[in-house]
RNA sequence: CGGGGCGUAGCGCAGUCUGGUAGCGCAUCUGCUUUGGGAGCAGGGGGUCGGAAGUUCGAAUCUUCUCGCCCCGACCA
């Protein structure tokens, strides 16, 4: 990718509060649209679709088939969980034009249950694991810390029914282990907590939490309190859902009885927040992504745009590595290229000064480190890094 | 929802108290000089001061209403 043909809006001077939402604006990932609800740039878009992934891998390991239930949904579903009531003002509600409610999701057991339950199933089908990664809307009283604590966010849902409680228990216990790998995988250490079920309701549940500076709960850490944000929540349900949605299958005595549900949920776009603060460096004003999910693994810096070799070495470079590489190909000095790279946080940074060009030197820079090396072997040294 | 604050150029802000038809930095455009970590000089463009009503000869500034946004609290999967 050339930054010319990239929207990267980076900003110098930013007002905001929170540390994630203040390098999230002026690193061009995300722009505020309105109180609590945030566009995703280029950039930032990214960054939140190799979070997703990584997450839907591990969904998909873990026995969740992925699927996508619609922002809406219909009121009645909600009244038939009794839930339309005591989500209160926080649920958006919306009228087509025949007049027919809808709410705006803020989670989506109910859709869940009706997709099972239309399915009409025996057991002999169950386990049934689902899980989708949608736009969810909560309209918050007080939005804040950017997409922290937005109204319209991004999560991960999973949704488990199974024929008894054990077997449910089991699973969750399964979901508990692969949320750990999860956080693993982004470089975060979460801390489990057993939680309250809440409005949610259920038998279990726990909590997923990392220290933050911008948290919202409170959690007891290496014996000192800390505040503490929720990036995580999975429950052991039972039958809150399936028994008054009449989700329910039919054993050998032909009795009718509910499943037994769990529901796992993570909060990607919140996530990304999370992760902002954690990879940016405050003293060098910079963020390091690590390879696995950097929106770009290479930045290339062309020092000199009048320099032929340079150019054509830069275009050679950033062709080879087309998906991963961001080529800083605009017509502006060396020192804004390098601001601009310490907020897009490339790992692997590759300079090319006319000078070194000319006795066949580029400068790499990788994890600290800065060397000069033939431009042969840029490749065997970069593959290298990315295990090519 | 209680308390506090803010809304002036793309961004960050001053000007408001004490009314006299708008200013700074960055960005942008033009030209020249520069070029190894946000270059320098010169010149230019861009704002019905969130909106409405009122007071006044005259309102960014005073009054009332309204909308939007932020912070603290309460609330929160």
């Amino acid at each position: 990718m050339k930054a010319s043909n990239f929207f990267l809006p980076i900003r110098r001077e930013v007002n905001e509060v929170s540390i994630s939402a203040k390098i999230m604006l002026k690193s061009g990932m995300i722009q505020k649209l309105a109180s609590g609800l945030y566009s995703w740039l280029p950039m930032g878009y990214k960054i939140m679709s190799k979070i997703e992934n990584i997450i839907s891998e591990e969904f998909e390991n873990m026995g969740f088939n992925r699927m996508c239930i619609p922002t809406l949904h219909p009121a009645d579903l909600w009244k038939e969980s009794e839930r339309y009531d005591a989500y209160g003002k926080e649920m958006l509600r919306v009228f087509d034009r025949k007049n027919n409610e809808f709410i705006y999701g803020p989670s989506a057991e109910e859709p869940c249950v009706d997709m099972v339950r239309q399915a009409n199933i025996n057991k002999n089908n169950l386990p049934i694991n689902l899980f989708n990664i949608q736009w969810k809307f909560r309209d918050e009283l007080r939005p804040r810390f950017g997409v922290v604590r937005c109204r319209e966010f991004y999560m991960c849902d999973g949704y488990s029914f199974h024929e008894t409680v054990d077997q449910s228990s089991k699973f969750y216990d399964d979901v508990f282990k692969g949320y750990h790998r999860i956080f693993k995988k982004l470089g975060l250490e979460a801390i489990a907590k057993e939680a309250e079920t809440g409005e949610v309701g259920g038998l279990k549940s726990h909590e997923f939490h990392i220290p933050s500076d911008v948290g919202e709960d409170e959690i007891e850490i290496n014996g000192s309190n800390k505040s503490s944000l929720e990036l995580g929540h999975i429950f052991l349900l039972g039958d809150r859902y399936t028994a008054p949605m009449k989700l329910s299958i039919t054993n050998s005595e032909n009795k009718q009885f509910p499943l037994i549900m769990g529901c796992y949920g993570l909060g990607v776009s919140r996530i990304v927040a999370a992760m902002i603060e954690k990879y940016y460096n405050h003293e060098s004003d910079s963020i390091v992504w690590p390879i696995d999910f950097a929106p770009f693994a290479i930045n290339i810096i062309n020092a000199d745009m009048k320099c032929e070799n340079c150019i054509n070495l830069s275009n050679e470079i950033c062709n080879k590595y087309k998906n991963i590489a961001f080529y800083d190909d605009r017509i502006i000095s060396v020192g804004q290229k390098f601001t601009a790279s310490d907020m897009i946080g490339s790992p692997i940074k590759i300079v090319i000064w006319p000078k070194e060009l000319k006795n066949g030197l580029v400068e790499i820079r990788f994890q600290g480190k800065k060397e000069n090396i033939e431009i042969e072997k840029i490749y065997e040294y970069v593959n290298n890094i990315m295990q090519f």
